[in-house]
DNA sequence: AATTAATTAAACCAATTGGTTGACAATTTG
DNA sequence: CAAATTGTCAACCAATTGGTTTAATTAATT
């Protein structure tokens, strides 16, 4: 069932590899907004242009921005198809905590059922 | 909009980092299936008994894999709540594909409008 | 033409990674 | 008890990471 993502060696380990760490994601953030430059991806984590860059070279690498030159500046963009498929793989075990949901939801149903019994008599 | 998840430095780190290994995208795969020890979850990848257990030891520490001490084997079950929480952040993005599909629907739907008139004539 | 601004490149650094091996501890099993 | 099985720990290794700084490149401004 969970056997057709056998790992035939997928964009995966570079998106999950970007998303793993908080600036590049809280970039992603910013650029879910608008389109934002390397330096203006750059100042709000007080961090220098090259390290910024060095970021957006992974987030391009995991394909989850691309980048227009425009002059002497870099305009970055979110990619959102590579989200996708992450959210695909997670998709995938979507029945594991649907399934604790679930039995917890039920639990607390019978639960509910037993204080009514309790109050009923 | 996409604000609420300013990085309170949650799990995300740990739960994406984990994933990003396609060692351990496997051996969770393999404990959607059933409970495994870490010997079985060595074995196919033929790697080391040491190797194996610092993989799990990741897929604890993010949350996704819990281990019960049987005797002299421990037995590691998925815990797919971590999965939901990574399913949850990449779902702030959903809009963002789907806006993507949508144009791209939409130019497939022009695309054809004109094949049809083109073949009409 | 000279200066300033935006960015990459290169070299470096300490920390982490994914992997190994070998020694050790604990639990079966003979 | 002795031997085999299951696993961890510690040390090690090469590669990668996230960051810096300094230099070079390219473009805009004056």
């Amino acid at each position: 069932m969970l056997n057709h993502m056998v790992e035939q060696q997928t964009h995966l380990d570079a998106v999950f590899h970007a998303l793993a760490d908080p600036t590049r994601r809280a970039m992603l953030g910013q650029l879910a907004e608008r389109e934002l430059t390397i330096g203006e991806l750059a100042t709000p984590f007080s961090m220098s242009f090259a390290g910024a860059s060095k970021h957006v070279r992974v987030l391009e690498n995991a394909g989850l921005v691309t980048r227009t030159i425009q002059g002497r500046t870099h305009l970055c963009r979110l990619q959102a198809a590579r989200l996708a498929e992450a959210n695909e793989w997670l998709r995938h075990y979507e029945r594991f905590w649907n399934e604790r949901l679930d039995t917890l939801e039920s639990l607390l149903r019978a639960d509910d059922e037993v204080s009514a019994r309790k109050s009923r008599k």
